[in-house]
DNA sequence: TCAGACATGTAAGTCGTTACATGATTCA
DNA sequence: TGAATCATGTAACGACTTACATGTCTGA
């Protein structure tokens, strides 16, 4: 393995959850972590491919007879390699913010602009910690009674028999985009109230 | 013009500012917007050429006898259409946030390495606010004074003739930094004493 | 019965980075 | 004079998305 690619470990990792299928995992991430990760089927199968060819999961007998879906595995190897590499230091990621960008860019142009370029982005964020929160106190009662709320499966059915060490993670990276969205709207009212001044 | 092309408008709002080279816009970046964006020599000359073949740039000749730098500028009709394409609505960034992603699938593991990873992400983003605070501060010189304190030109020579509406979105811009960091950090002290708790 | 979700996969293309090639200039 | 930086550029590669192809199953 020359340079660890992110989304075999991204995938591995989710197969150290349990095992799933490419449609599963698609799934998954798109609906549950999609404020931080994001994979399509493009890489979603033949990543599950080469990672078997890796030795690092393997396919699972399909179970029943209607059963179309192929789930897969993490293997010993891949557990090993998957803790190697959650272990090594994160490089500092390289976003490219498409709002701050023409947020700074608009600088020669009338702040007219540059108010409704804000107030945009702060409801787009509104709308985003209103989901966060909602999510947050459904996953906040499942941490504490170790049972999952009929709400929270109907909006969340991937992460059906998850265990509380997950549940608790789960809502620990939920409160990350809580602490995010909040400051990103905190911004935005300080912009308005600087540019109205 | 199918679907417009970040990177194609990143340089053609670089040069709505100035006048610039290759290399200036690709040290630009680097220095002074490093923390929302990025560009690479493989993306900038090309991107320069097809601006030019698109009529949104032009070449500016290269003034005196020794001057090795390539200047490109704006031309009117890239003007038009990168007014166009500020005033468009932003796409949500589609992130990747490795740190994220390790934490998140860290459940499994014993709480201990999840404590390490949450410790070296927090000084990460205590170095990274140390440095935007100190921007902060000269920036906030400039702008009250509309000139800039030594100090600055010498971490950021790039912004050397900006002027104060630059400085005032440069300023803002940063401050969208300052709250992410902040939060990011707050979200870690919140992590490390549920973790101990 | 048929629309919509489930499910797997591939091919082509876009976007971006890395590494390399090349040479001028500056300054210790 | 030779190391570092300035400066422009390209080729090869890698990561990721989009669109398409194909077929199954479920439930109104």
């Amino acid at each position: 393995m020359a340079k660890p690619k992110k989304t075999w470990f991204a995938i591995l990792g989710l197969l150290s959850w349990r095992p799933m299928s490419g449609y599963e995992i698609k799934k998954f991430v798109e609906n549950a972590l999609s404020f931080f990760w994001s994979e399509s089927y493009g890489q979603v199968y033949p990543t599950l491919k080469a990672l078997v060819d890796a030795g690092l999961a393997k396919k699972l007998p399909r179970d029943g007879l209607g059963s179309r879906r192929q789930r897969y595995s993490i293997t010993e190897r891949g557990k090993r390699e998957l803790a190697k590499w959650l272990s090594s230091p994160s490089e500092p990621p390289k976003s490219r913010n498409e709002f701050e960008l023409k947020f700074f860019l608009n600088s020669s142009r009338p702040q007219k602009h540059n108010l409704k370029l804000v107030e945009e982005y702060r409801s787009q964020q509104q709308e985003l910690l209103k989901d966060f929160l909602e999510s947050e106190k459904l996953l906040k009662i499942a941490v504490r009674n170790d049972a999952l709320p009929e709400e929270l499966l109907e909006s969340m059915p991937e992460i059906g028999d998850s265990d509380n060490q997950q549940l608790t993670v789960f809502y620990l990276t939920l409160r990350h985009g809580i602490h995010a969205a909040r400051a990103r709207i905190a911004w935005c009212n300080e912009v308005l109230s600087f540019l109205q001044s």
